[in-house]
DNA sequence: AAAGCAATTGAAATTCATTATCAATATCAC
DNA sequence: GTGATATTGATAATGAATTTCAATTGCTTT
């Protein structure tokens, strides 16, 4: 199943750098090798690190290069928790969702609320948008964190 | 109206300043006043630009350093659209809200939907979260830009 | 297989927003 | 006023992300 949902998103990666005219390159395939490994949210200095360690040339541009061409590919997606640093979570096979974050311990968990969503999209229609997206960030106290 | 919402805007900062031990100087009321003066979302560099003209000396730390004194006493609120820099809008006498964006032509409009809000609640509790805050953003299309 | 050429790379320099440092200056309780 | 100390502006420093560029590589054409 894993293997499955990987060889796919690697078919993935290939036709998009084909139809793009670019190169399938070893540390293109290392760092999404990588990026697939891992479900949490992640950031390109994170991703820089455990890359590094299977190929010590690697350079830190070319793991912000690639990220980028994975969100292209429609295989990563940015979110932006607002400290500052951007991150990526994997997009391919994975539903759209929200964040629910702990702002005490810093635990964050992916929610989906198919009646925000539907609420959402006539809010935006209600002033004439046509709704292409949107972010949502909870912040609130876990549970664990509150009985303290 | 106006004149009485930034005088009791001006007297929160400086009581705020007062049970903080901070003092009162002519920066602090000069930043806080061409704050106020704008209503749209206006970043640090933003301001400095208009605190400029009516102080030639005043330094660009500065006005970062206030915009964080205004959050802290509850006249400011950050917004970040995802652009690299943060924004600022007034938070006193201002309801909480949510952004609406165009992606096509930048245009924001603030909108708020008490469903949602509801069922932003509902759902962190059903995480056994305790909400104290969130950020929603819509992206769309506007009804000008959809008519090209 | 060799050549040719554009795409790719890593290192280093650069950008941009924001923050820290620090000596000079201003505020305010006394 | 005086003095302790908070504040300021200039400047340096930071951290994330991007750009530059010469060297290397991948891929197509012979
Ligand atoms: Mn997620
Ligand atoms: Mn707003
Ligand atoms: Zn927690
Ligand atoms: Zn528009």
């Amino acid at each position: 199943m894993t293997e499955q949902t990987q060889k796919t998103e690697k078919q993935i990666f290939a036709e998009f750098l084909a139809r793009k005219n670019l190169r399938d390159t070893s540390q293109r395939e290392l760092i999404l090798d990588e990026f697939l490994r891992r479900e949490q949210h992640i950031s390109a200095e994170e991703l820089y690190d455990v890359v590094k360690q299977r190929d010590r040339t690697i350079g830190q541009a070319t793991v912000y290069r690639v990220l980028k061409l994975l969100c292209e590919a429609g295989l990563a997606r940015e979110v932006n928790f607002g400290d500052g640093t951007m991150r990526y979570e994997h997009e391919f096979g994975h539903e759209h969702h929200d964040h629910l974050t702990c702002t005490a311990c810093g635990k964050t968990i992916e929610v989906v609320d198919p009646a925000i969503e539907t609420l959402q999209k006539a809010l935006a229609e209600k002033y004439g948008f046509c709704l292409l997206n949107h972010e949502m960030y909870l912040y609130g106290t876990c549970a664990e964190c509150q009985g303290r």
